[in-house]
RNA sequence: GGCGCGGUAGCCAAGUGGUAAGGCAGAGGUCUGCAAAACCUUUAUUCACCGGUUCGAAUCCGGUCCGCGCCUCCA
């Protein structure tokens, strides 16, 4: 079965076909670097990566472009209201992005490119669409984009410039357009700006929003590439827009498939500071939560379905989890043995599970087909062990599968041992002689204590585990 | 007004024509010195509601109710 996405451009299931051999070139809007970035932000770039992944899963090299804004009105208005220069200000949030996303194992893309790294690319393209004649100059010294000479605008969103409602958020100072839906390639320099400016053919400005993505993706990747993904709201204006000026100035095709990826809500409401569920991951680390648990949260629902997070689900997450490194733990400790062997009994219970897990991410990134995948092996696996049916050799293979899996889960933890210190070391041991001494009340003691230090206890037929209680 | 999404168990969430995955939580059981973990059984005669199409509908069509997103710099 062929991989397949939904098309935001199609709206429909399509076969994904790259357009190289070589690999997949594929570009994600990134963060607008003025703050903090928030769980529902994460929600899309963890979407993001398991689009990544889940290409590399099924064999492709993957490129990857991500674009960090930096220039633009928040931007701006923050690093003055810092009294930064913009690098100065926008570098502090360039650096816990990376950290965010090191936080949810996020794989880095090959380029971040910035947008102040790249006036000269988007003046050049300004230009071209100036040549061509869809842009033009204002009297203002801004350059704006022409919908009414791209007769092919809002291909993608379906939306009639003559439909658009008009909102508090049009800038009444545009009266310098032609045409209300017009967009600005350029902005021409404002008091508000203060130093931040660059020199262009138009005079001092800055470029408008949706440029930066058609330069850098045409530099990175290619005119035309495959795939174009951003969150739902980013559909219009900016994709739109993007398209416009792309194929309006290269002629060709812009992204092929574009995959849109709906919001995150916070117990069940539009997260926003004013109703106190505005979370960033850092306020969610401080809560105690981990990157590990905020992913699996984020991974766990359908990309195109708004996904519903609450502190809830977070630990929901921590139970399913457990389930997963305990499940990996006994694996890993299943003591070698050659009376257990029964062949021919896993073999096709990974298999399966294999197939089902690929086919769900085939089939438009289903991850919670492929989360049940995952867990019915487990269920599988674990009755196979509780009938000492399992062999080491089977129990490797099963955690060579869990690897795979984990190329596109990133979730699983599979090598790591919680680190014991010595003393919890020593009253476990001194609970196993209480044991052999069948002295149960001190046993039972030393377990309570163990739990007041925050680690339980588990006798198996390896001897008993410690783990970390959550 | 335009474009679009959704309502499935206590909670989260798959399933888009063949008789309701999975996770979390709950109940009972097996195992255990007791636990934990694991396993087994159990938890939706039913998918917001009303009609229709069909041998057959959570899935398709029409309508109703409810919730949500975007419509100029929100992922």
């Amino acid at each position: 079965m062929p991989l397949k996405f939904y098309n935001s451009l199609s709206r429909q299931i399509e076969p994904f076909v790259p357009l190289h051999q070589d690999a997949v070139r594929l570009y994600t809007c990134g963060p607008t670097v003025y703050n903090y970035a928030h769980i529902g932000n994460f929600r899309a770039y963890v979407f993001e990566d398991l689009l990544r992944r889940t290409l590399k899963y099924c064999g492709y090299r993957v490129i990857q472009a991500m674009n960090l804004t930096d220039v633009d009105d928040k931007t701006i208005r923050g690093a003055r209201a810092a009294g930064q220069s913009l690098d100065e200000f926008t570098k502090l949030f360039k650096r816990a992005f990376f950290e965010d996303i090191k936080t949810l194992r996020i794989e880095p893309a090959e380029h971040y490119p910035a947008a102040t790294e790249h006036l000269p690319e988007m003046i050049e393209l300004i230009q071209r669409l100036l040549d061509r004649g869809v842009a033009y100059r204002a009297d203002d010294g801004s350059v704006y984009f022409s919908i009414g000479r791209y007769p092919q605008y809002g291909r993608l969103t379906k939306i009639k410039p003559e439909d658009m409602r008009s909102t508090g958020r049009v800038r009444n100072d545009e009266y310098a357009k032609e045409a209300v839906a017009d967009f600005a390639l350029w902005k021409a320099y404002q008091e508000e700006d203060g130093a931040i400016c660059w020199d262009s053919p138009w005079g001092r400005g800055r470029p408008g929003w949706h440029i930066e993505c058609s330069a850098m993706s045409m530099k990175y990747l290619s005119p035309s590439f495959d795939i174009h993904t951003g969150g739902i709201d980013n559909m219009f204006p900016h994709h739109e827009d993007e398209i416009a000026q792309s194929e309006a100035a290269t002629g060709q095709p812009f992204a092929r498939y574009w995959l849109h990826c709906a919001h995150l809500v916070v117990d069940g409401q539009k997260m926003s500071k004013s109703l106190g569920n505005f979370f960033t991951l850092r306020d969610l680390l401080e809560q105690g939560l981990t990157g590990r648990e905020i992913r699996y949260v984020l991974l766990g629902g359908h990309y195109r379905q708004s996904l519903n997070f609450s502190l809830q689900s977070a630990r929901d997450a921590r139970a399913a989890l457990q389930r997963l490194d305990d499940f990996a733990a006994r694996l890993r400790q299943l003591p070698n043995s050659t009376e257990t062997d029964a062949p021919g009994i896993v073999q096709p219970l990974l298999e399966r599970a294999e197939t089902q897990f690929r086919q769900a991410l085939e089939d438009d990134l289903n991850m919670a087909e492929a989360l049940a995948a995952l867990f019915s092996l487990i269920r599988d696996v674990n009755r196979q062990i509780d009938q000492q049916t399992l062999a080491r050799p089977a129990a490797d293979a099963t955690l060579a599968l869990l690897r795979e899996f984990d190329r596109v889960l990133a979730v699983l933890d599979l090598d790591r041992e919680p680190a014991v210190p010595a003393e919890i070391e020593s009253l476990a041991e001194a609970r196993q002689e209480a044991r052999r001494q069948r002295d149960f009340a001190q046993a039972d003691a030393i377990r309570d204590r163990l739990l007041a230090e925050g680690w339980l206890i588990e006798d198996t037929p390896a001897g008993p585990r410690l783990k970390p209680a959550n």
